[in-house]
DNA sequence: ATACCGACCTGTCAGC
DNA sequence: TGCTGACAGGTCGGTA
């Protein structure tokens, strides 16, 4: 479902909505898909931290947690554990919870009393008495907690100079739209941006990453970030279900020149456009336009 | 190393 | 009405 400006558009919501507030307790479903560490280690790093900041990394929800050591354990009887000295236990212990939307992720802050929708995998109850919960149908979204620094790889398509960027594509002989979908060169760019990206930059997406010239790469870095600031600034592309952490819609599919637009009119020069299949993704692109 | 291709899942929609 | 197949915003691992 959510690419970089969807994603990012959660994260500002999740950010004002949750930031300062506090996680006591969590629940896991028992789908152990979404799970890419241990339901375990997840509930116990997340209960009793903070939410310090609700961040973005490529397509990756970074929250930042802080909370005394400890902190999840005791409650009940307890004075902390065995007596012993716990000078650790005052020291501040920070982690990160990252979560990956998939296709179909979605991450809601309700009211405790909200009826739990099918596919919710996990819940956390917030200090505030409202939850946050993760919900995903297809499972292709995966939850994990981290020790810090946090690091997907990639560069931020938002942040990376002209010259970086033309020389993560030279010499790969692989098509350029393939190479803008590798999560390991640039983070957050995915299908529809990847057409939309293309098009404005006039490169069908199966030309060889190797064979296209600096000045188009040039055209190209500008074309993606140019289609990244401005679906950001319309909340994202809601294609089918996609909604923010606040319930909205995006707007930016009705800004889409190619993507979804298969046999309707360029609106440059009025040919149909196409769409083939590249490596396993629909492709859609203007063949006057683009070269 | 690189590049296709299916697999992973459920839901929806078009067509018969 | 209901069945079938195609398709979906993403990634991973196997195979050539």
């Amino acid at each position: 479902m959510p690419e970089l400006p969807e994603v990012e558009t959660i994260v500002r919501g999740l950010h004002t909505r949750v930031a300062g507030d506090a996680v006591e307790s969590v629940w896991i479903g028992s789908r152990p898909q979404p799970l890419k560490s241990p339901a375990g280690v997840i509930a116990r790093t997340l209960e009793g931290k903070q939410i310090v900041r609700v961040h973005r990394a490529g397509k990756h929800i970074v929250f930042d947690l802080e909370g005394a050591t400890g902190a999840s354990q005791p409650k009940k009887g307890g004075r902390g554990v065995r007596g012993q000295p716990r000078q650790a236990a005052s020291l501040r212990q920070s982690a990160q919870w990252i979560v990956h939307l998939g296709m179909t992720g979605r991450l809601v802050v309700c009211d405790a009393a909200l009826e739990i929708a099918k596919h919710t995998h996990l819940i956390a109850k917030l200090a505030s008495g409202r939850e946050l919960r993760f919900i995903d149908p297809r499972m292709f979204g995966k939850l994990s907690v981290h020790a810090g620094g946090f690091d997907p790889g990639g560069v931020e398509p938002l942040e990376v100079s002209e010259a970086q960027f033309i020389a993560l594509f030279r010499g790969r002989k692989t098509p350029i739209k393939s190479a803008l979908l590798n999560q390991k060169l640039l983070r957050g760019v995915g299908n529809i941006y990847a057409d939309e990206s293309l098009f404005r930059a006039g490169i069908r997406p199966r030309r060889r990453a190797a064979a296209i010239t600096r000045e188009q790469l040039g055209k190209l870095h500008r074309t993606v970030r140019e289609v990244l600031r401005e679906a950001i600034a319309l909340g994202g592309s809601s294609i089918s279900d996609y909604v923010d952490a606040d319930g909205e819609e995006g707007f930016f599919q009705l800004q889409h020149r190619v993507y979804g637009r298969e046999g309707e009119p360029c609106l440059v020069c009025r040919t149909a456009i196409r769409r083939i299949v590249l490596a396993g993704r629909s492709s859609h692109y203007c063949s006057k336009c683009q070269k």
